[in-house]
DNA sequence: CCTAATTAGTACATATATGTATTATTTACA
DNA sequence: TGTAAATAATACATATATGTACTAATTAGG
């Protein structure tokens, strides 16, 4: 399991090429890409017996998180920060597992609602305490005040990328 | 530019509908997914008229932090964070694009050597100025302070991570 | 030595992601 | 109204990533 260090190392020879390079800045991205990649992995192999992705897991989440269990496809892709390219295939994936539902809006008939089936619903209840377990032991390393000041910091770098 | 905020309240949500979801750390871990997918297409862009990708800045780093300017395949893939069968098919690339070069080893026959050229340091050094000033701006609304907090909360999570 | 187990690297099939173009509908406003 | 611009969704071609299986070379144990 890759260890940070020779990263950082390595980072350190880059500054000493290049003294303009900012070593902090560079630090904290890699820390960044380092820690999703860990994190995706491990949420593809814990959802692999449940027959879906990280993906599709993100996009029911989203779903499960709506009040009416419905949103559009441009809303989902948004909230999943999916490419809207992406949201077509792997919205016709759930729809043929059959835990999710398309229907016309009409209200506007360009739009299409995607609506959690029954049994999409009862999909993600089976997988929740083996996603909860997951996260509680992802962070057991942090003290809640720990965590609250990484949240804080984390929104605050967010914010600013969102900025630009 | 999508905001955190939506996430925030469907996470609140799901926690109304299963009490047992922990809230803080999967917020946290959608902020580190939020934060990676701007990062890496932020990359992407700036590096797009220099005709190459993300990941093939990666390897092309990776090299550059290493005193002999060279590697072996296996480690390049640990170093960034690539699956090895990944390796295999970003390296073909930059060879044909001359920026790297393959050698056999002869301490270990089985082994290769993937070798900065003259071509491809010249390259790095190319984008290096519009590489720093992107990790300038995107850190620009973090204090020192915030930086080295971030610095030392993101090696904590990243080694608890690990420890797995 | 010499055979079994291990390691490095890669090829190929498959899975996943993205960009661009197309169709259908709605909206703005002349 | 009626026509141009905008928006939603998708299809399709292309790019990128991963898993599995294979070859070649090395090492370990008898």
């Amino acid at each position: 399991m890759s260890s940070f260090l020779p990263t950082e190392q390595r980072l350190a020879i880059t500054c000493q090429r290049h003294p303009a390079f900012p070593l902090e800045p560079a630090v904290l991205i890699r820390l960044i890409k380092h820690i999703y990649k860990r994190v995706h992995d491990d949420a593809n192999a814990m959802l692999r017996p449940y027959g879906i992705n990280h993906p599709e897991y993100n996009l029911l989440m989203m779903l499960y998180g709506t009040a009416s269990y419905t949103l559009h496809p441009t809303e989902l892709a948004d909230a999943a920060g999916e490419k809207s390219a992406n949201i077509t295939r792997l919205t016709n994936e759930l729809c043929d597992k059959g835990l999710i539902a398309r229907h016309a809006s009409d209200e506007d008939r360009r739009k299409v609602s995607l609506t959690l089936t029954a049994e999409g619903v009862a999909m993600i209840e089976s997988f929740l305490p083996d996603v909860c377990a997951l996260l509680e032991r992802q962070v057991s390393g942090l003290h809640p005040r720990d965590m609250a000041q990484l949240e804080r910091l984390l929104k605050k770098f967010s914010a600013q990328l969102e900025r630009e």
